[in-house]
RNA sequence: GUCCCGUUAGCUCAGUGGUAGAGCAUUUGACUUUUAAUCAAAGGGUCAUGCGUUCGAGUCGCAUACGGGACACCA
C-alpha cells in the first residue's frame, strides 16, 4: 500500500488500516491461515435440537456487532447463512474481549464455542475462542437497505452477494438448473460435447461476430455465434445425440434480454424430427422447473406462467391469422402479403417477400402475446437458411420456436441434411452479404462437404438458457442472471 | 444509434438560486441474553467531470463520462 495511495482513502477507510498496525502490536496477524471448522451456520440451526450444548467451530465473517459491556453479540455469515454469536468477557478473557469489541463489520474469523438458545429463542453460539482469519478494509453497504445502486451492484457483485441474500438465491438456483438440464439429457441418452469457441467461419445462425485474432497462425478468428455447424458435423461423425451447454457470442445491441455473450444449450438428435423435439423441450422445461421451484405453475413478474405440458402448438399462419385476422393460405403473391401488412400498419419495404413478411407480422403482432409456452410451427423457408424445407409446402420449413412471456426461448428444426439444397443456400445468403446483410451466413464448404458424406435425417434445438433462468428466478433483467454482465470500463 | 431519467457522506436517500441535511454505518463513553439493541456525545462532503449563466449554482444551461429505462438494431 503506497502512502500516495492512502491519501485517496476516506476516513473509514483510514481507519481499518490503522487497525492493522494495532492487530500487529498484539502479535495478531491480520490475514491467517484456515480454521478447522465442523459445521457451517445452518447446519446449526436445522440440527439444534441435536446440537444444543455441543461444541462447534466455523468460519465466517462478521455482518454485526452489538457491545453490551461485558457481552457482546455478533452475526457471523457463511454461504448458508448467518448464525448469532455471544462472547463474554469471563468466556474469552479480557484482552481477547476487547479485541472482539474493536472488529470491523466485514472481517473475518473463526470461532468456537457452544450451541445454545438466548432467553429470546435465538440460537446462537456461546463462544469461547475465536481466530481472527481476514481484515476486511472497505465499509459494507448499510445492513438494512442493502446494496441499491445498479451500477456497483453489476460491477462489484462480490459486494452484492455479501450483502443481498436473494442475488445469491438467483445463482444457486441458476446453478441447479443447468445441473438438471444435465441431468435431464445424460438421463435419456444424450452425450455432452464441446466444440470450438473460436471460429475460421463464423456460422450456425444470423449474428454479427465479435472478431479476435491468433498472433502464431497471423490469422483473424470469430467468436463463436452459434456450435450448431459443428455439432452437425459430430452426427455426420455418428454421434447420435449430442448437446453443448455454453457460450455464444453474438456483437449486437444489449437490452435487458440480450447479453453479448450469454450461455445457449444446443441439441441434436440423428433419426428424429421436430415433434421429438417439441416434446423434449417443454419436457425438459417441466423437469427443471419440478426439481428446482418444485412445481411447473410458476410467477413471473407477477403474470401466472403454467409450464405444464403439452404446450400449445400453432402454425406461424395459424397464429397470425388468430392475432391479426390475416389468413396467409389465401394470400397468394408478395405484392399481396405487403398490401396485407401495411393494411394493419406495419412498414413494409414493397420488394418483402411473402415468407418474410409473414415472419414480420408474427414478430410485431403476435411474439408479445405468446405469454403461456407455445410452440409456433413452420417459418418461412426465406429466414431458415438450415432447415429442412416441407413437403406439404416448400415455402416453409420444419421449424418451430418456443415463447414463454412473449419472448423467445428456443429455436429448432428438422435439419436440412441435402448437401446440394445446403449449398445453395449458402450461395443464397453469400449474395445477400454481398448485397449488404452483415448478418447473411458465410458459405462454410467443409460443413458441405461434411454433410456429403452424408448425415442421417436430424433434428436440434437451441434454448437459450440466461431467458429461462430469468423467468425461473423471476428476474426482470438478463444482467440479473449473469454473474458478471458485460459493461464499460470505470472512468 | 436516438430519446428520456439518474449520479449529493461508506450505504440508502432528502434538498424551494442565498451557510450541505437525515437514517444506518464510523469514533468516544455507559451497559453481561441483545438482535434494525438502547442511551449520551462527536467526527465525516471535489454535490460524477468540465465549461457557462448569475452578485451568488447541489439547484439553471451546454458538453462529457458511467449507469438505468424505452425505442431502433437484433433470434
Amino acid at each position: 500500500m503506497t502512502t500516495e495511495h492512502v491519501e485517496d482513502l476516506n476516513k473509514l477507510m483510514i481507519q481499518r488500516r490503522q487497525k492493522i498496525e494495532e492487530m500487529q502490536k498484539m502479535n495478531i496477524k491480520p490475514y491467517g491461515k484456515k480454521y478447522k471448522t465442523s459445521h457451517h451456520t445452518a447446519d446449526i440451526v436445522e440440527n439444534f435440537a441435536d446440537l444444543e450444548g455441543e461444541q462447534v467451530s466455523l468460519m465466517g465473517r462478521i455482518m454485526a456487532l452489538r457491545t453490551h459491556g461485558k457481552a457482546s453479540f455478533a452475526d457471523l455469515m457463511d454461504m448458508k447463512g448467518r448464525i448469532q454469536l455471544y462472547v463474554k468477557v469471563d468466556m474469552v478473557g479480557e484482552e481477547k474481549y476487547n479485541f472482539f469489541n474493536t472488529l470491523d463489520i466485514g472481517d473475518i474469523i473463526g470461532v468456537s464455542g457452544i450451541v445454545f438458545k438466548t432467553r429470546s429463542g435465538q440460537i446462537s453460539i456461546r463462544v469461547e475462542d475465536f481466530r481472527f482469519m481476514s481484515k476486511s478494509l472497505r465499509p459494507l453497504p448499510e445492513k438494512w437497505h442493502g446494496l441499491k445502486d445498479k451500477e456497483t451492484r453489476y460491477r462489484q457483485r462480490y459486494v452484492d452477494l455479501i450483502v443481498n441474500p436473494e442475488v445469491k438465491n438467483t445463482f444457486e438456483l441458476r446453478s441447479k438448473i443447468i445441473r438438471e438440464i444435465r441431468r435431464f439429457l445424460e438421463d435419456r441418452g444424450f452425450l455432452e460435447v464441446e466444440t470450438p469457441m473460436m471460429h475460421p467461419i463464423p456460422g450456425g445462425t444470423s449474428a454479427r461476430p465479435f472478431i479476435t485474432h491468433h498472433n502464431t497462425l497471423d490469422m483473424d478468428l470469430y467468436m463463436r455465434i452459434a456450435p450448431e455447424l459443428y455439432l452437425k458435423r459430430l452426427i455426420v461423425g455418428g454421434f447420435e445425440k449430442v448437446f453443448e451447454l455454453n457460450r455464444n457470442f453474438r456483437n449486437e445491441g444489449m437490452s435487458y434480454k440480450h447479453n453479448p455473450e450469454f450461455t445457449m444449450m444446443e441439441v441434436y438428435q440423428a433419426n428424429a424430427d421436430y415433434y421429438d423435439m417439441m416434446e423434449l423441450m417443454e419436457e425438459m422445461v417441466a423437469h427443471v422447473a419440478e426439481n428446482t421451484l418444485g412445481s411447473t405453475k410458476i410467477n413471473y413478474q407477477g403474470k401466472d406462467i403454467d409450464l405444464t405440458p403439452p404446450w400449445r402448438r400453432l402454425t406461424m399462419v395459424e397464429a397470425v391469422k388468430e392475432y391479426t385476422g390475416i389468413d396467409f393460405n389465401q394470400i397468394e403473391s408478395d405484392r399481396e402479403a405487403v398490401e396485407a401488412a401495411r393494411s394493419i400498419g406495419l412498414e413494409v419495404p414493397s420488394n418483402t417477400s411473402k415468407g418474410r413478411v409473414l415472419n414480420n407480422i408474427f414478430e410485431e403482432k403476435v411474439e408479445g402475446n405468446l405469454i403461456q409456452p407455445t410452440f409456433i410451427m413452420n417459418y418461412p423457408i426465406e429466414i431458415s437458411p438450415l432447415a429442412a424445407k416441407m413437403e406439404e409446402d416448400p415455402m416453409f420449413t420444419y421449424r418451430f420456436e418456443a415463447f414463454i412471456n412473449g419472448w423467445e426461448m428456443c429455436n429448432a428444426f428438422t435439419e436440412l441434411i441435402d448437401p446440394i439444397d445446403q449449398k445453395e443456400r449458402f450461395e443464397e445468403q453469400v449474395r445477400q452479404r454481398a448485397a449488404g446483410d452483415e448478418e447473411a451466413h458465410m458459405m462454410d464448404e467443409d460443413f458441405v462437404r461434411a454433410l456429403e458424406y452424408g448425415i442421417p435425417p436430424t433434428v436440434g434445438l437451441g434454448v437459450g438458457i440466461d431467458r429461462l433462468v430469468m423467468i425461473l428466478t423471476d428476474s426482470p433483467s438478463i444482467r440479473d442472471v449473469i454473474l458478471f454482465p458485460t459493461m464499460r470500463p470505470e472512468q
